[in-house]
DNA sequence: CAATTACAATAGTAATACTATCATAAACGG
DNA sequence: CCGTTTATGATAGTATTACTATTGTAATTG
């Protein structure tokens, strides 16, 4: 019964949808449909339909669709970022605390009970998909001068810094954990739909056990 | 001049673009146009506009512009393909071979004369854009099942068999090198537009150079 | 010469991505 | 308690997108 939330960028929404029930409704069920059909198919005219609402009530909350797959992910990647600070807590070397932050990433994501109106695990497979969609667009520059892309970009400094601990005199940290993150969340797709692309295979839990210990493999072999 | 052609799956058209002056001049203007505008905003109407044709006689070629855009990416990845195969020609060990076949990948496009009507440097800025939202989707399986992403796996493929070769006992060939092809793809947006997730920044060809020798250490430091 | 093909021209449709206006009920402030 | 803001619903409307269908005609082929 924690009573937190997450202080997202203000120019993801024209209202916060953490401030009432059809905010967080939009919210909820957004993942689930993106989720169960994808974000080419998702339309707001289909969302107010879900919620017995109205596409003028949609458009309130979020400018267009874009931004509310923007402020999906940036939710997600704060949560990353939460999470890893609770894990990273309290240990003391820098590779202990770069293979709990890798950890934090790379698992099977359980339900949260701080955010009642996040589906954690569907969020996570809309991430996996839609995650690169945000950012490969022609609007790439305003996007981000807009600070959208924030938390994904502390998520990934806070990984290469301890890297940079582990070893000062590494020349590629931010290439190194970008290039892991990127493959961390296309190798489980791949795994599903892919699978000629790679050798991870098996029960979701076993994929993201391999998973994990090649990635930790791929940094610590590199670094050394 | 041209005495070669790729003959690429018949799943992606209704009829082959490159037999006609129209359809060559589709392939021509569709590359300027996506990557002029990206893909999101690229429609059959401002296609048909810029080649002075019509929509409908756009849709005799393509069943849409998914298919358009996978086409583009297919003759893309046939065309490192064949590549490849020309550089890796008459080196004798695998790690030569790995070598010359990843510098293919990651190298700055030039013109290949062979293909008059394929504009190559802005077809790889495009893969680097799009590539990913060819398989991002929810029709990726039936998409799979026509064989529309085999130039892309064949590349792959292609790269993990040296690995192999070069240490038999390595347990994730295809992992690694998707991994290294997807940060090929994605590194350089990265030091364009968000230069925060890597150290490669500096002049194209500087760039490039850079994110090679990158992923070379990467996989060399992995596999032996 | 007949028949196919290639393509332009035109029309039309359902869905998408919005914008605008108005009514009303709840909440809130003095 | 009354007036005002706020939140939402209801409705309408527009330009664009993503197609499908039909027809006419010039060029090519058999």
């Amino acid at each position: 019964m924690t009573i937190i939330s997450f202080r997202l960028n203000e120019n993801l929404f024209l209202k916060d949808p953490q401030n009432s029930e059809l905010g967080q409704n939009i919210i909820r069920s957004s993942i689930s449909l993106i989720d169960e059909i994808g974000f080419e198919h998702f339309t707001f005219k289909k969302l107010a339909d879900k919620i017995e609402s109205t596409e003028a009530s949609v458009y309130r909350y979020f400018e267009n669709k874009h931004r509310l797959l923007v402020y999906l992910i940036d939710w997600y990647w704060t949560w990353m970022d939460y999470k890893m600070d609770f894990a990273m807590q309290n240990l003391l070397t820098p590779e202990d605390r770069l293979r709990a932050g890798l950890k934090v990433i790379i698992e099977e994501k359980k339900p949260d009970p701080n955010f009642a109106f996040v589906d954690e695990q569907a969020l996570q497979r809309i991430v996996m998909s839609e995650f690169d969609k945000t950012y490969l667009t022609k609007q790439v520059d305003l996007d981000n001068k807009e600070g959208l892309f924030i938390p994904y970009k502390t998520v990934c400094n806070k990984l290469a810094c301890e890297i940079k601990k582990v070893n000062p005199a590494y020349q590629h940290p931010h290439t190194l954990i970008s290039t892991i993150m990127l493959s961390a969340n296309h190798q489980v797709f791949y795994a599903k739909h892919l699978p000629s692309l790679t050798d991870i295979n098996g029960e979701k839990q076993v994929t993201y056990q391999k998973l994990y210990e090649f990635c930790e493999a791929i940094i610590f072999n590199s670094i050394k």
